[in-house]
DNA sequence: GATAGTATGATTGTCCGACAATCAGATCGT
DNA sequence: ACGATCTGATTGTCGGACAATCATACTATC
């Protein structure tokens, strides 16, 4: 490789681009770089490091995924954020290739609603709580195409994240909200009493939610996901299957 | 950049180290490449790509930061299946650069906690039952050194989840609990009672996990949550504040 | 003087060729 | 048959190159 000079310093074993990447990471979570910062120009960081550009780019590709840092306008690189959705996606992918369970999913996205919800009723304000009842009139103006409720339902859910105000919980909803929520419109396809179910349960949880009725939310989400998971055994399906990747298109495209 | 002979192409605007990517991460997902088996050398995706090794390089880093390849031993590229504990690691740099606070932490973690030991107890085997068991005793042991006690909390907390047999909770927790289990130290060097309060805890859980009491370990992680919250409290720190990374070096280190 | 067009340099994406270190497998010696 | 050695393949790294694109200063036109 270099030059290996000294004397016993044997399995080194990592690769400049790696060292490179974790160099500018640890900047960055050290806040020495600040989100939104420019990380400098591809030539800089070649002198700085003392590598060549091809390695530091390789190394950029590294931090590039994990969304730390993010080329602004086509042009130079800057430190960010890495977004929710991102991450959420990630995990989504995870989940599917790991062949989990429907029965899985359900239990975890049952928890974290329930716990999502309360917290709305908690802390949701005039704004969120005007946010879902447009969430629900829409819902139901669209109550005959199952494609479009099963869009506002996920809509509906992600509101009720966002009334929460607690982002770990927002993060931790996201991956298994994404893989479960296509689900919801097979059901509806199958189940014609399915949506005004649904639509009767988001306009309960909404009530519930501004009139900050923490134990009345609880109860209808509760209710929402178990109509939830009867609609898919009644669909034909099997609980215990794999989730199928087939009905997750909008998981694979980024 | 390359040949542009046509008219009308414009927009492109996606780079063929990332057109590369997605090509591969394609292959994985779609399963024609299972995990385990290998991507090819370097030589052969110049060929098929037709781009240059540079270019496939930088392609390949992308997927191997997610995870999605892994070069096996030291050589060759292999499809394989993203671990959680590379993507809680993610998520949890994500929520400490989003300056979460120890309350949303605290929330999210005891929802998912208690979720989690209330499937434990519907689920759990004789075989993990034991480990927990195993586990305690070692805490008892430890009594005397609070980072012993919290890295064997850690450990504990994990257990649960491995008896859960729910792999979706089981990824759901492990982002929060990374960042929140830490401060355990710091509450139990803080607090005297800490300590048999929490041995206390974890034992009337692995009780009820054992007996399949669903009731009983929900209530007794309840408590425990709540213990470490009033801990947190007592400890003099603000739970409105944003999570400290000082205390969170493991998060840091890959 | 303001605006539009142009020239200039910087930066990125891509390519080419090269080489040392290392690993896998074949070959060889015993 | 077993271990040592040789050989080729593969990866990590380097240096240099160039077209396309963007930022900016500069110029010309009204």
């Amino acid at each position: 490789m270099t030059e290996t000079g000294e004397k016993f310093d044997r399995i080194n074993a990592i690769p400049a681009y790696q060292l490179v990447a974790d160099a500018i990471e640890r900047e960055i979570l050290a806040r020495r770089i600040r989100p939104g910062e420019p990380i400098g120009t591809e030539a800089q960081l070649v002198k700085q490091f003392g590598v060549n550009r091809s390695t530091v780019r390789e190394g950029i590709r590294l931090l590039e995924q994990s969304g730390l840092i993010h080329r602004d306008s086509g042009r130079r690189l800057t430190a960010s954020l890495p977004h929710y959705s991102r991450l959420a996606t990630r995990m989504s992918r995870a989940m599917l290739l790991h062949e989990v369970t429907f029965r899985e999913l359900w239990e975890a996205t049952t928890a974290l609603e329930i716990a999502t919800v309360e917290q709305a009723a908690a802390h949701a304000t005039a704004d969120v709580i005007a946010e879902l009842q447009a969430n629900v009139a829409s819902t139901e103006q669209a109550s005959a195409d199952p494609a479009a409720v099963a869009e506002l339902d996920t809509q509906f859910h992600s509101l009720i994240a966002k009334a929460s105000q607690n982002r770990v919980l927002q993060l931790a909803r996201e991956p298994s909200s994404l893989l479960i929520f296509p689900t919801t419109e097979i059901i509806l396809r199958k189940l014609k009493e399915g949506v005004p179910r649904l639509i009767q349960a988001h306009r309960k949880i909404v009530d519930a939610v501004s009139r900050h009725d923490k134990e009345a939310s609880r109860l209808w989400m509760l209710r929402h996901a178990n109509d939830w998971r009867r609609g898919f055994e009644r669909a034909g399906k099997d609980v215990d299957q794999p989730i199928d990747r087939v009905y997750m298109k909008e998981v694979m495209t980024r």
